[in-house]
RNA sequence: GAGGGGGUAGCUCAGGCGGUAGAGCAACGGAUUUUUAAUCCGUAGGUCGGGGGUUCGAGUCCCCUCCCCCUCACCA
């Protein structure tokens, strides 16, 4: 910086370009105008560069400068719209005013209007004929250098990348492009789900009772109503499933959900949920559903249903391997379920080496008999769970919102899809018996009072009861993270990847 | 929460056996009449994440603390 007097202006303002933006006004030049007349974008004229340049047309297009490089009277510049680029000639002297040339700089906002043409080279290039900035920028852009697809001291640094993120898009190409692929991902999502006929339908962000989920909630109260406490939602499930009670058969919704829980390369507090439920259904259909989507997304986001991820190559082709949790439980435990006790399965886990003998006391105690099974099978099964595939028929204890398995009450038609280890979504045959829903919450409270897991007072959702008693259809309902699945069909292995403002620890 | 790695100029990184901070790129000034990771000459830029301690002297050693990344544990 040739000058350190930031006048009181935040640190990341720069003096040079504070001092451009002051010449350009003083020359009665306006660097923030309200408006600019594009007839191409870069793109455009990219894919139609050879009759652009032929007819000899004004072309006129706007985007942000990424680079200056200057040659006696030739100054030559990149012009970026997102990942595209294309090449500026400005010839000194020419009809562009000279404090345009000199004060346009790496970062800013430029409009031109020129014709197309190859320079000597062969570069495509657009002759401007007329600049207008568009946008002083007051700080400096850490461009780095690029070329071919390269670059070079560009910003790598994940924590800026993460936290700023604009600068993460103004910089990087390969940014923007994933989180316009996730876009396009969640768009494709809607249309499958509307080519099917289901409604997308809204749920309460802000809830009186939380439910649908087991998870810490994050905590809120409502002023206008005598600071009532409420609750960010966990799940849309409660809410969807009145959908379906009042006559809405096929409804999805695709929500932002909050948990208190933990932040690491998986699990960001609030992620995005896709959630449907399709009446008259079973899980059954919906394993086939869940299978034909997934596969759409990876045919139109990836080409094929092969593709690299984690190190390890992805096949989607169906059916996908099913893992039938009683069958596995019987294999592990070396006995039937309804003869296996708590005990047992903390033995099991002790012997798998997924629990030190000294923690086993403590988490038979606190466990449920289905969730240290769940724990057993995630952890003798987690080399085989790359591929993709369901584990299915859970332990009826751990899942109060499915109906019991047909021939084996012990469990529940349940499945979790399994993508690359990661557990991305969770479905049921859902529970409709109006009776059996009010035993299981009450079972489940019971179980939990005192485990560390009732995290507020938690009263059943007698509306939901309600809704349930006025008679709900046969349903099949699937949830699934969106930013699991994003990952995997972007290739990123840290859910801060895919989601463009992930919580940080920082407070700026 | 536990373990490991890291935080030095706007960006990418050196230095680290304690002696008072370096490079490249970016920025700024100049040269160069078609360049493209342009090149060349010059200038400026850092309380080495924060606090405390040891020392004549700490980016470098010790303690505390904040933040980031990875692995593990819990949750989608």
């Amino acid at each position: 910086m040739a000058n350190d007097d930031r006048g009181g202006y935040p640190e990341f303002f720069s003096p040079d370009r504070i001092a451009s933006r002051a010449r350009l006004l003083e020359a009665g030049i306006d660097p923030y105008p309200y408006s600019f007349c594009e007839t191409h974008s870069v793109e455009a004229v990219r894919a139609d560069f050879e009759r652009l340049a032929a007819e000899g047309r004004e072309l006129r297009i706007a985007g942000r400068i990424a680079a200056i490089r200057t040659m006696g009277k030739s100054v030559f510049a990149d012009l970026r719209q997102g990942a595209a680029r294309i090449q500026l000639y400005i010839r000194k002297g020419g009809s562009v005013p000279e404090i345009l040339i000199r004060e346009i700089a790496p970062g800013d906002i430029a409009g031109v209007a020129g014709r197309a043409f190859r320079t000597r080279t062969g570069e495509e290039s657009i002759e401007v004929l007329e600049l207008s900035i568009l946008c002083k920028a007051a700080a400096e852009i850490p461009y780095g250098k690029a070329k071919d697809g390269r670059s070079w001291y560009a910003l790598e640094d994940v924590e800026i990348k993460r936290s700023k993120r604009y600068l993460d898009w103004i910089t990087d190409p390969a940014s923007l492009e994933r989180f316009r692929k996730r876009s396009e991902i969640i768009a494709l999502i809607r249309e499958y789900m509307r080519k099917d006929g289901f409604l997308e339908v809204e749920t309460p962000t802000i809830e009186p009772v939380y439910g649908g989920a087991e998870a810490r909630p994050f905590a809120t109260s409502i002023y206008a109503l005598g600071n009532r406490k409420a609750y960010l939602r966990i799940s849309p499930e409660l809410y969807l499933k009145r959908y379906i009670v009042g006559g809405f058969p096929k409804v999805f919704s695709i929500c932002q959900n909050f948990r208190n829980e933990g932040i690491d390369s998986r699990h960001n507090p609030e992620f995005t949920m896709m959630e449907w439920y399709e009446a008259y259904t079973d899980y059954e259909r919906q394993m086939d559903r869940f299978e034909e989507l997934t596969c759409l997304l990876a045919e139109k986001i990836r080409g094929g249903l092969s593709f690299e991820y984690a190190g390890g190559t992805l096949s989607l082709e169906r059916p996908w391997r099913r893992i039938r949790v009683p069958e596995v439980a019987e294999r592990l435990l070396r006995k039937p379920w309804d003869r296996a006790t708590k005990e047992d399965i903390g033995d099991a886990l002790v012997s798998a080496g997924a629990l030190r003998p000294g923690d086993r006391a403590a988490a038979v105690a606190r466990e449920s008999k289905g969730a240290l099974l769940m724990e057993l099978i995630e952890h003798a099964l987690a080399g085989e769970l790359f591929q993709p595939c369901f584990l299915m028929d859970h332990p009826r204890d751990i899942s109060p919102l499915t109906k019991a398995r047909r021939g084996n009450p012990d469990f529940v038609e349940r499945f979790e899809p399994f993508i690359a280890g990661m557990e991305v979504g969770n479905a049921y045959s859902e529970l409709t018996d109006p009776v059996e829903q009010f035993e299981r919450f009450k079972a489940q409270r019971d179980a939990q009072r005192g485990t560390g897991k009732d995290y507020e007072d938690h009263p059943l959702d007698e509306d939901f009861l309600h809704a349930m008693a006025c008679g709900m259809p046969p349903t099949g309902g699937v949830g699934f993270g969106v930013d699991r699945i994003v990952m995997i069909l972007l290739g990123a292995e840290s859910i801060r990847d895919v989601i463009a403002f992930p919580m940080r620890r920082a407070q700026e």
